[in-house]
Order: structure tokens, then sequence, then C-alpha cells
RNA sequence: GCCCGAGUGGUGGAAUUGGUAGACACGCAGGACUUAAAAUCCUGUGACCAUUGCGGUCGUGCGGGUUCAAGUCCCGCCUCGGGUACCA
């Protein structure tokens, strides 16, 4: 066998291990740089060939980097709790940690099988105490900051505290829940208890009763990127809203910076814009109703306060505590109905019933500020509790809600936007609303003739200088829910003391995880937590229940990568100031929403504190595509156990069945493999075309029930980890999601077989020459260099591939074995194919890794060409080809070209307008 | 609905700033070597017309436009993928 990949794959493997090759440390006579992949949750199917893309490209980005003289931290770990995990204990008894372990040692034998550059010393996994011990910490520390809006940064609680002894709340501008106003008096009057409630309206880290996405079947609250479309991402379990008092971070306090901070990362355009729009920062005012007969208040915020004059209703979330104080004695009876009603209703039934309009009259008005006038206040669902203020002022004339909510209880329309270009009209001949975001204002007092943009400005100065208004920023950006009501996370470090939360000292981290004796809730419907033993403190507080969410331990996991052992930091200066923040980061968008909003928050707060250098942690990050299944499937005719091939289908009556991807080849089905497969399929009769069962195919998502689901180690035994690699990167550009067609490997390995026997003879020995290269060879290899080196720079992998194909392809026509060329090549397919690239380095008679190899360079001189061949087009079609000298001038080329032979056919009778030349690309000759 | 992204041969894809559309592969067809097979190598391969040789016409989702020249830029649509959605 020549290049026998299976021998020499392992034996490289063991080198590298046995060597520390991957090792790294701080080394400040290097410049750095920081490769990561998003921390991988280690279920228990294992790797399918979709997950590897990621990995294979960071690590040929890492080993280029590496080459080029930086010193690379490359580390990899296990996002290791989690859902799967704990449903499966629940119902079969095994600690979570059984599975976990063995899920992770699955996932490390197959990383390892593909010759990853991981630094494995510095493995971390969530669920390991030495971990999350640093979680638990950065937890505590966030209880014990508040964030000043003033500062724009976190402050230590106590600084608060000294703040409220002295003058109360008086000068106070902090995030927090809802805005308090007492004296250092008042403060000083209140008990310990009291003012503990009141620190949590402003702590970073608090409990809090709110609403919560409650999932009855996983049997805990989910945050809000956990649901999609009202079920839970996990599972598709039904979601509904519930009260319950929860632990949070006060994620919104950090929108402004989350939201400018993107302004200097490299991300792509598309992940960013998802971001904002989580964010959702709308520019607005807030104004005050006052409600007639009576001294409440309604505040409402609006991004259209020039809208005002067109108010005719103003709105209430069911949730608001307004609606108590609002409703008359005579609609309470059907303000309670509605209410319980709308209660029912769970979120998915809200979502899914979007079109249907409800709501009910509270009995109350309002007062409109401009106009004075009165106007009806409703109660209805489709104003929501979380956002802004829960109360709108209806403009039905120009908001589609409210225009159909108007209709629907028949309440006044007034139109106040002329859009351009239209006439005013009757707002009872309307179907919809009307859109306003460019035209004149009518009916609207002092605001009448006013564009759009003016009226707005105009608004905002009117109601700021009244004093019924002002103006302000919203963010939809929520809090994130931090309480899982799970046993398979960390526990919170907290206990309970006449039923408010103390933080436990650092010095008792971590707090491990107990023993439960089953993985439920207690009968009295407590989280499992409830079930351990002798859960307290020494002093004989209750500890608390619930654990962390699983964005808990990937919130800073790139911190501690560059610092794994240290007992004293969650990272030590030292190694933060000199790995300081992720250089390349590859991942999934799906954590657009989730992972990478709560660790730039995450980060943001421990910048802050001055536990970390930089306020971004991820400085460039990179979406890799998904590898989506390509299933096949065979025809069985209805009704007999006989299947017929693809193309004569249409003459008979069938069923396509999936069928195993990995016993077809080509589309062509291994029918004796077929028959093995299942006991249906053993006497199983087949309609063949030319004697072969041809399959159809299907493009779909990768798993296992669609039989499409294809293992990297089955590529790996049957190709080796070099062609995995380097056919994963030749699929396409990495962002782009491409279905996994094993059809097109036999490609990439015939290649790595071509570049091995540019090395050996017949007999497969090493054969090298070391004479001097001919232009020819060194046009060729520097042709390479030049695109490898490039491509890699902007991850375009799949066009390397390319060009080691043609460069291989062109050294095999020219013979070439020469050791000048070949070093080189080697070098450069190092970071591609690292196996078979050691492998050569080691026949070419080097004692030291090629992973240390000095990356080569291309030059200029190698590449010049003596002769370009024009594409001469008459009026823009390419007609012949024309070779001239590269350094010939504009004028001798249009007289050459004149004058070729192959031109009289397309100037005859023709008179020639222009001549355009642009030299060394193209002719272009206008004739008319 | 709104916001992104993408549509190129039988298939995956290439064409970096407007300059030879289809690189590189897969597949397919034919051939060489071989007792045979595997492996390897060679030739052809966008469609249509012509095929005795040359050759010609069309062609990057659709319809327009700018330009000497458009896959690439502009305008209007269509389809697919992703995100988001009573967010005031």
């Amino acid at each position: 066998m020549e290049y026998n990949f299976k021998e020499l794959e392992e034996k490289w493997q063991s080198y590298w291990r046995d060597n520390n090759i991957n090792k790294v440390t701080v080394d400040p006579s290097r410049p750095k740089f920081y490769v990561l992949d998003m921390f991988p949750y280690p279920s228990g199917a294992g790797l399918h060939v979709g997950h590897p893309l990621g990995y294979i490209a960071s690590d040929i980005y890492s080993r280029f980097k590496r080459l080029n003289g930086f010193n690379v931290l490359h580390p990899m770990g296990y996002d290791a709790y989690g859902l799967p995990a704990e449903q499966y204990a629940i119902q079969t008894g095994q600690h979570p940690a059984i599975t976990t372990d063995k899920n992770v040692k699955r996932y490390r034998e197959q990383l390892d099988k593909i010759g990853f550059s991981y630094d494995w010393d510095r493995e971390v996994k969530t669920c390991d105490p030495h971990y999350y011990k640093w979680t638990q910490w950065a937890f505590i520390q966030m209880f014990n900051h508040y964030y000043c809006n003033d500062e724009k940064q976190a402050r230590p609680i106590e600084e608060l505290v000294k703040t409220f002894e002295t003058v109360g709340t008086e000068g106070v501008n902090a995030s927090c829940t809802e805005p308090l106003s007492f004296t250092a008096e008042e403060w000083k009057a209140k008990s310990e208890k009291e003012q503990q409630a009141i620190l949590l309206n402003y702590r970073l880290a608090y409990l809090a009763d709110t609403m919560v996405n409650w999932c009855p079947a996983l049997g805990t609250v989910l945050a809000n990127d956990e649901v999609k479309d009202g079920v839970s991402e996990r599972g598709g379990h039904p979601v509904e809203q519930k009260l319950m008092r929860q632990w949070l971070l006060r994620v919104s306090a950090y929108s402004e910076r989350l939201l400018e901070g993107m302004n200097k990362i490299d991300w792509t355009d598309s992940l960013k814009e998802i971001q904002r729009n989580w964010i959702g920062r709308s520019e607005g005012a807030e104004m005050i109703f006052k409600v007639k007969d009576s001294d409440v208040e309604m505040k409402i915020f609006t991004t259209r306060a020039d809208t005002v004059f067109g108010v005719t209703f103003m709105v209430l979330a069911p949730e608001s505590e307004l609606v108590d104080q609002i409703t008359t004695a005579d609609q309470k009876e059907a303000v309670e109905n509605y209410l319980e009603e709308t209660k029912k209703r769970t979120e998915r039934e809200r979502l899914s019933d979007v079109k249907r309009v409800s709501g009910v009259f509270s009995g109350g008005y309002a007062i409109n500020p401009l106009t004075n006038q009165e106007i009806p206040v409703w109660i209805s669902d489709y104003v929501l509790a979380g956002y802004g203020t829960g109360a709108i002022m209806a403009v039905p004339a120009h908001d589609t809600r409210d225009f159909a909510f108007a209709r629907h209880f028949n309440l006044p329309i007034t139109q106040v936007v002329i859009p351009e270009g239209e006439e005013a009209t009757d707002t009872a001949t309307w179907d919809d609303s009307k859109d306003s975001k460019a035209g004149t204002m009518v009916n609207s007092g002092l605001l009448d003739g006013l564009s759009v943009p003016d009226a707005i400005a105009k608004t905002k100065e009117y109601i700021k200088g009244k004093g019924i208004g002002a103006v302000k920023v919203n963010y939809r950006l929520r809090d994130a829910i931090f309480s899982r009501q799970r046993y398979w996370g960390e526990p919170f470090p907290v206990y309970y003391k006449d039923d408010m939360p103390y933080m436990l000292d650092e010095s008792k981290l971590p707090l491990e995880l107990p023993e439960v004796d089953k993985y439920l809730p207690t009968e009295s419907g407590e989280p499992p937590l409830g079930r351990a033993k002798d859960w307290k403190t020494e002093e004989g507080y209750s500890l608390e229940l619930n654990t962390m969410p699983g964005f808990a331990g990937s919130s800073a996991y790139y911190l501690r990568y560059m610092d794994p052992q240290n007992k004293e930091a969650l990272v030590g200066k030292e190694s933060n100031e000199y790995w300081q923040d992720v250089d390349l980061y590859i991942g999934g968008t799906e954590h657009a929403t989730g992972h990478l909003i709560y660790s730039r928050f995450w980060n943001k707060f421990l910048y802050d504190l001055g536990v970390v250098v930089k306020d971004e942690p991820f400085r460039k990050l990179i979406n890799q595509g998904m590898i989506q299944g390509r299933s096949n499937f065979v025809y069985r005719i209805n009704g007999t156990n006989q299947y017929v091939s693809l193309n004569l289908k249409k003459d008979y009556d069938v069923t396509p069945l999936h069928v195993d991807v990995n016993i077809v080849r080509n589309d062509i089905l291994d029918i004796e493999a077929f028959r093995n497969w299942m006991p249906e399929y053993n006497d199983a009769e087949f309609i063949l075309e030319d004697g072969k069962y041809i399959c159809g195919w299907a493009v779909e998502k990768m798993s296992k029930s669609k039989y499409n689901v294809v293992n990297p180690d089955d590529i790996v035994s049957n190709f080796g980890a070099d062609t995995l690699r380097l056919y994963e990167m030749f699929l396409g550009p990495l962002e782009q999601s491409k279905p996994w067609d094993t059809n097109g490997i036999d490609g990439v390995h015939k290649f790595l077989r071509k570049a091995w026997r540019l090395f050996h003879d017949r007999e497969n020995n090493i054969n090298i020459s070391e004479d001097k290269a001919t232009p020819e060879e060194l046009k060729a290899l520097h042709t390479a260099i030049k695109k490898i080196t490039e491509n890699i720079e902007r991850f375009s992998f799949n066009t390397c591939v390319s060009a080691f194909m043609i460069c291989v392809n062109e050294l095999t026509d020219l013979k070439c074995n020469k050791r000048e060329i070949l070093e080189a090549l080697v070098t450069l397919l190092a970071p591609f194919a690292p196996h078979i690239a050691e492998e050569l380095w080691h026949q070419l008679g080097h004692t030291t890794t090629v992973c240390d190899a000095p990356w080569p360079k291309w030059e200029a001189a190698c590449l010049v060409e003596s002769t370009i061949t024009y594409p001469v087009s008459f009026n823009g079609k390419m007609r012949f080809k024309l070779d001239l000298p590269a350094d010939m001038n504009k004028a001798d080329i249009e007289k050459a070209v004149m004058e070729n032979e192959a031109s009289q056919k397309w100037l005859e009778g023709k008179t020639v307008k222009k001549v355009i030349i642009v030299p060394k690309k193209i002719i272009n000759i206008v004739v008319g």
C-alpha cells in the first residue's frame, strides 16, 4: 500500500501527544493568537459529520497562525450540564454525571481521531466543581453590585447603601426593577428585611416575582431565548406564563453597552442585526395621561409622540397594576371575566391567535394632555406588560393593531398624518391603518402642516416644557431569568435567612451539587434539590433549591481556558493580560440571542470589576453553516416487498422509504447490505436498471430517523482524517449551509495519494531531488503559496483545496520531485492535512515537527509572465485568444490585434469605433 | 408583516476591485494498461444548431436599465433559507 493513512495517522497522533506538541504557555516574546470553537454539549448521539466543520476550520487557522510565528491558544472543553442527561437520569435512574462522563469520553475519542491541535491540558467541564466554583463566584459578584447609569458601569452595592444612608434615593441613577424614592431617615428606619428587599431592586443578580415561561413537561422555567414559537426549544413542549419568584440577571442594564460594543467587533452583519433586533432599542417619549376624576396617572411609552392628537382610546395590559385602580364599579365584573379568560390562554394560543381581537372597557377615562379630550381606557392582551410601561395611547388611524381594535369595538378613528402625495380621506372608508412614517400633520392643533420629523421634534420639546412627559429610550431586551427547577446544573451559592437571600462566603466555594434519591420535584412541588439531605449551611440556614441555567457555565469559559488550573481566580492577571480576548470565534448562528448576548454581558460585568482587560470577549466571529443530511430512498411497490429503481418508478404505484445512506454509494444501493439491514428486507426483490438499483435522494436535516447520519469515525477509517478534513473544507464556503454528500470524497482522497506520489518512486521509496527548481516549477509553487495564504486569511478554505489540487496536478505533469518545491508544499499542506504533512516532513529528513516549520512566502518574481494570453472581444463578445508579450504597450497591442488574421473576419465591412485595451487583462474592439 | 442572506451545468462549487462564465472536484461516456478486477492514466462532458472541417446562437431565478464590457452595479418582481413578530 502506498499511502497508508491508517498507520501514519495513528503514528503522528501519538507523537504529538507524547511530545506535548500542542501545549501552550504564556510567552511574552511571541505574539498571541486565541482561536476558539463554541463549547459543545456532549450529546449521547456523539458527533456526526456536521459537527467538526467549524472545528476543522478553526484548527486549520490555528495551525496556520502557529506556522506564522504566533503563540496560539486553541482549547476545547464541554458544556456538560444540560437537560438531555437529566431527562435520561429521570427515565433510568442513572446519575447524569455518569451519562455525561460517558458522552464526554466518546466525544474525546471522536475528536482525537480527526487530529485537532487542542491543548487538552486546558480542557474544562462546566459540571466540574473546580470550574463551577467560578460560575458561583461571578454570581456572588453580580449580587454584590448594581449598575450606575451615570458612570455606565457596575458599582459595589455598598456604595449604594452608603448613599441611601446619607441622602436616600436623591440623585441615584441606577438600573432597577421599579423606581423607588425615600429619604435617608426612611431608609434607616427600615428593618434589615425591608432593606434587603429594597436592595434586590438594584442588584445585578436579584430575586423577584416575575412572569416566567413555565414549561410543565420539563418542570422548569425557561429564558426567552429558550422558547421558540411558544414551545420549548429543547423537546418542543408547551410553555405557559406563570408568576414565580426567580433569580434574574439585570442584563437590561447593559443594553446600551451591548449595542455600542457591536461597532468595534468583527462579526457578520446578519449576526449583529439579530442581536440589535433582540436588544430592540427604540427612541421615543414617555407621556403622562391623567385619569379623569382620580389622581391616578397613566404613563405610556410611544415612539410617535407627534400622533398624540390622533389618540382616541388608551389600552392597558391585563397584567398592569393600573387595571384595578381605573376600573369602575359597573365595569368590574366584565373586566374580571376578561382577566380570567386571558390568564387561561397559554403563550402558544396567544401567538397562534394573533389576529383575534379581544378586550374590555375599564369604565375609566384618561385626559389627553395636549387636547384635554376625554378618552376611554380599555384593557387588552395585545398590549404587553413587559414592554414599555404596559400601557399605550392608541392611534388607530396609523397603527394596524389599534385600527383592528377600534373597528372591532367601534371606536373613533382620527387621521393625523397625510402620506405624501395623498389627500385627507374619511377614515370610515379605510380597510387598514395608513402608514405615517412620512407625510404632513393634520387635525393636530399646533402641529398642523408640519412634516413628521419636525412634528416629532416639536412634540418632544412641548411635552418636556410642559412637564407632561420625557424623552426616553426603551429596550426590548429583558433581564435573564436565571433559576431552573432542575437537578443537573450549578447550585446557587445562596442561603435564606428570614426569607431573604444571602450569599455564601467565597471561602465556602464551590458549593457542590448534592446527591438526591430521584431527579424529580418533591411531592410538595419543590425542585429536585429539595430531596437533598442536610441541604443547609453550617448555621442551619436552608440553601437555594434552584440550579443555574445552561448559559451560566458557558458565559465565561473562554476566560477560564486562559488559566484553567488557577485556584485563586477565575483567570490570573498575567494570563489575562497576555491572552486578552478571543481573536477568532467559530460556531453556529443558533447562539445569536442566547450565549452570545449573555457572555458579552458577563464579560462586560467582569470588565467593570477590573477582572478582565477587554470589554468585548470575541473580536472576530464566524458562523459556520449547517451541514444538512442527504437522504436516500428506495421505492417499494405498494403491497409487495419489491423495490423499483429510481428511473423506472413512474410505471408503478410506489412508496418512497428512507434507506441508510451508509449502504448506498453514489446513489447505487448495495443490495446485499440492504437485505441484511433489517429483517423485513431479507427477501426483498428488485427491479433494476442497467443491473443497478439507483436510489432517489433529498436534502433534509441530519437525523437518526432519516437514516442519513454519517459518522466521522466511519469516514476516518475508510479514508483517513486528512481526507475528512480536506473534504469538509472542499464542500463549499464555511459560512454556507450545505448537504453532506460522501460522493465527492474520492476526489480529495485521490489528491492526497497524488501528492504522496510526488515524493515517492514506484516502489514507494522516498525519492527527492536536490536539483534547482525550474521557473515552471517555481511558478506552480508560488501561485499556490499566494493563493493559499490569501485564502486562509479570508477563511476561504474550499478554494485553498482547489489551489492544492492545481499545484499538485501541475507538479505531477512536470514530474517534479525537488526538495526546494516539495518542502514548501508540505508546509502549506500542514494546517489542512497535518498527518500526511508530518510524515512527509520527516521523510524529507526533518526531526522536529512540521507544526513549527516556517510558512513559505511567495515571491512576485516567480509569478511574472513573459507573455499574456489576451482574450480578444468584438462588441464585448470573446472571439479568439492572442498571445502577446507582457510588456507590450497599448499602441503596439492595438496594432498587433488589428493586423491579426483572426480579426479580419470581424472587421470586414465594419468601421472600428473604439478600441479598449486593459493591459494584461482584455482587448475589446467596438465595431459598427 | 418586518429585517437579513442566497438563487450559476446532472451534483458540490469557482470567478477577491465590472474585464475569457463554469476553475477545482464528483458523476457520466469513451479509451489505455490488465487473463480479469481494483488501482492508475488519457480524452470528452452547459444547452441548442451544424457536424465533412471550420463554426454559430443562447446561457449565471425573471423583467428592465447603466456600460466598450454585467454572475458582479442600479430599478422592479419571483423563489428558497435564516432571524423576528401584537415591542407601541
